[in-house]
DNA sequence: CGCGCCGTTGAGCCCGTTCAAAAAGTGTGG
DNA sequence: CCACACTTTTTGAACGGGCTCAACGGCGCG
């Protein structure tokens, strides 16, 4: 694995894809819009950006007017502590709707956001998404249930780096990011096997640990045959069993509680 | 301090209070409301409830079609775990709007949620939000801000629990309850004392810490000078010093990132 | 071949936990 | 007003999960 290039922001502009024939449409925010509204996703979408692998989307602290849907790769949500450390606060899979945030008009960024492995994103103007949200309420509907459900999953990432051990958390975030990888291919039940491009580094950064204790951790959970995880793929022999050992709340098919 | 009271739902309704004339009203969902749309939101009403200290709102896993603005009193959002663990997630204060979720229609709770203290609240019928976000565009891009802001919140307890000290987890949490209960008061700069009605073990289940351990570090919180909780007071004798020792992110007040 | 990044392993330490028990408040009833 | 029950706070002692520091091996790439 090598996935990072130095850190930059350079990036190359395509000619866009054309929305309507978008493999990630389903995920995203402008999901089920008719095809006449599908244009209003393309009109309002301001440019499409392929970044190379570690490249920053954008930073805390910078003043940057833009929401984004990515559509190819990984990236990830993080904040930088004074004393160096970082804390990362979500991946993000193609189809994912990000960079929005409370401060519209303002938008000098809470958090910063960088791309994992080369990656492909659509841009969109966040100065005028209230205007959008005005002239189309299904969006702004759909934009109101996305970020009520971010903050469902931000809020079960509490309670893992609150209440959860080493084992436990890094257990529940590969199975997140199993099932999400999942539920973006045809025959998701045959399924045992994902690419995770994550470094352990990247993994303890996500669960508050050192990648130290998370190289000790996967190689006590890969003795127990719960998962593996090697030169960037995943394999999980029973989710059953990682789910049991992930200490779940609830559960993700069903989104219904556990106790 | 004594706030609990057995877990019980029961409750007594009383003849609502005047929207109009609510006290709590310039902080919550129907704030800026012109004087004719106050009244929206008292025919959206549906309940106006007391409660008693302790008293559960909802639970995980049932099936509540509603949300909630507290009116007095104080609560707080979390979760029970398998093994008996609890996670707290955000604590309630006056004018705080709760028990909103991604998943309308269906109202199954993913979170539980008790009073703290005595407490009073106005409820909302879910199952037509999205028609007043309909009839109420206002409404709608409020909530959409107020649904953003409570995410950046969780993130921020996430940095919190993933990266920083037990001394910088308590010392975060009880200048953030700081802040937000001066930011009541009419003549908040002068404040040094706020009233706090938490114990150790519900501090502990907020940062993901034992009780025991929380009296350890808030001794040596009060044996530095930083602050000191004393029956249901806490005390800040210098507010910088405090915001140091939590090893915040972003100032409070500017609302900017400090890095 | 050498350099840089990533993964692996070992030894020792420390923050926070567990277990246990006593002290200090708080509310209730006689 | 005191006795009693119960909750909350405080303190001690010992354990352990996860961290720090340090070194080495593997792999991709220039």
């Amino acid at each position: 694995m090598h996935f990072f290039v130095k850190d930059s922001a350079d990036f190359v502009v395509t000619p866009p894809v054309q929305c309507a024939e978008c493999h990630v449409r389903r995920l995203a925010l402008f999901k089920p819009l008719d095809p006449e509204e599908v244009s209003v996703a393309e009109t309002f979408r301001s440019g499409y950006r392929h970044l190379k692998a570690g490249s920053s989307i954008f930073r805390q602290g910078e003043d940057i007017k833009e929401v984004y849907t990515l559509h190819d790769g990984w990236a990830f949500l993080y904040q930088n502590l004074v004393d160096g450390g970082r804390q990362i606060l979500r991946f993000i899979l193609p189809g994912d709707f990000f960079g929005f945030q409370a401060d519209i008009g303002n938008g000098v960024r809470i958090h910063s956001a960088q791309t994992l492995t080369a990656a492909s994103l659509c841009v969109f103007p966040s100065s005028n998404i209230l205007d959008m949200v005005r002239d189309h309420l299904d969006l702004g509907i759909r934009l109101i249930w996305m970020t009520a459900h971010d903050e469902a999953v931000a809020y079960e990432q509490v309670v893992s780096l609150g209440r959860r051990t080493a084992r436990e958390r890094i257990a529940y975030l590969l199975l997140d990011l199993f099932h999400r990888l999942r539920a973006r291919r045809q025959n998701p039940n045959e399924i045992h096997t994902v690419e995770i491009p994550l470094t352990q580094e990247l993994i303890a950064d996500a669960c508050g640990l050192t990648q130290i204790h998370v190289n000790r951790t996967l190689k006590s959970l890969r003795n127990d045959r719960i998962l593996e995880l090697k030169g960037g793929r995943l394999h999980v022999p029973d989710l059953e069993v990682l789910s049991c050992e992930a200490k779940q709340n609830y559960n993700v098919f069903t989104k219904r509680p556990m106790l």
